[in-house]
DNA sequence: CGGTTGACTGTTT
DNA sequence: TAAACAGCCAACC
């Protein structure tokens, strides 16, 4: 007991966001503000991203994370279109458009 | 130590 | 509805 942090227990900003990534569970979204907020850094959104840009090449969830309004916001196309295609996988329904029913498939932590 | 950068978000035009 | 603007914050050079 008494860990300290009581979180993530990262050290950089990276590593405590990839911890909060990896506690959303499957079949479930959460936004880059939520994920900042399981982090520990509630304003952090767009290091969020920034976070998961790094993530390339790494066993984290990713595809998990959306957009405040569960649309896809990420700047590569083929990127973009891999997570469209793990969300599906996972059993979240994608629209053409990458939108996601974030409503209905926010993480609730 | 300061300016640049971004897989963001929310408001306004 | 889409586009533009502004606020935010930590890592990077």
């Amino acid at each position: 007991m008494a860990k300290s942090t009581g979180g993530e227990g990262g050290s950089t900003f990276h590593e405590r966001v990839w911890g909060a990534v990896q506690r959303i569970p499957p079949g479930r979204v959460a936004s880059y503000k939520l994920v900042g907020i399981v982090a520990g850094y509630p304003r952090s959104a767009r290091f969020v991203g920034r976070a998961m840009a790094m993530s390339k090449g790494t066993p984290l969830p990713w595809h998990r994370v959306v957009a405040s309004d569960g649309r896809i916001v990420i700047r590569d196309p083929a990127l973009a279109k891999e997570q469209i295609r793990r969300l599906r996988a996972e059993g979240v329904p994608v629209s053409r458009e990458g939108r996601v029913d974030y409503a209905r498939f926010e993480w609730e932590p």
